[in-house]
DNA sequence: CTTATTTTTGCAACAATGTTGCATTAAGTA
DNA sequence: TACTTAATGCAACATTGTTGCAAAAATAAG
């Protein structure tokens, strides 16, 4: 297995998700980094994020990508969490209290999970 | 509000879509169509066709968009069905019998859902 | 059937997002 | 300090989706 090194830009974007109340987009994080590293490495270094489970990926209803982090992994590490989508405001949060419950087939395995409710947020209505 | 007229790109498209046991992308269908049009036609029929009801969007958990046609459509005309894509062979499926249930904190106003289970399919598995 | 009206289409150009190869830089370690 | 290997920057490319505009096709009207 490979190692995995702490370098500025690691720290910086764990840290910017970290501390963020919503989850972020590629293009957020590459503003708020404001030219500290070539676009490039912000995808290397989400994806090592997401590799290592520091950060979760969320797909929103429009199919555009954003990354938050895992308040809870501590504990229980799973992501089957409801992320919700204003529409307004165009934030995207995780409700990570809120894990829906369903039935499937038996015969389908299930290895990972992408709930993602869109509407109006608290903050907007 | 503007009319809407049956050309042979709107018909050929939706024909793939019924008759698919699967969800299908854009580039799935501009294969299938084999240059019968032009592909910012197949985006803008797609839009159409979601527009008008007759095709559900969905969005996978690696962000890829398909579209699936709304066999249950004639009663309820919900989209809040799980869709499965298996991690195998590709394919995302409707699972129109399986509705997951949630409760939201009260303050959320829901217009529309997307959830996505992926893992391995029964042909898979 | 012919003409008129409005939607659709094709094409070219553009934008956003994400990936890859390769030489250079920097982190961790001995 | 020097060495090894991961991480970065840069350029180039790939995919997905959008927009403007002139030409073509579908409906409606005569
Ligand atoms: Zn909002
Ligand atoms: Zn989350
Ligand atoms: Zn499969
Ligand atoms: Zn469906």
């Amino acid at each position: 297995m490979k190692q995995t090194r702490n370098t500025t830009a690691k720290t910086e974007i764990l840290d910017l998700i970290s501390q963020s109340e919503v989850a972020l987009s590629h293009s957020e994080i590459q503003s708020a980094l404001d030219g500290l590293c070539d676009r490039v490495t912000i995808y290397r270094v989400l994806n090592r994020l997401v590799e290592e489970d520091l950060v979760h990926k969320v797909v929103n209803t429009d199919g555009g990508v954003k990354y938050a982090s895992c308040h809870s992994c501590a504990t229980t590490h799973n992501h089957n969490h409801i992320h919700f989508s204003c529409q307004k405001c165009k934030s995207v949060t995780c409700l990570e209290n809120v894990e829906p419950s369903f039935k499937l087939p038996k015969k389908y395995k299930v290895s990972e999970v992408n709930f993602t409710v869109s509407g109006i947020c608290p903050k907007c209505s």
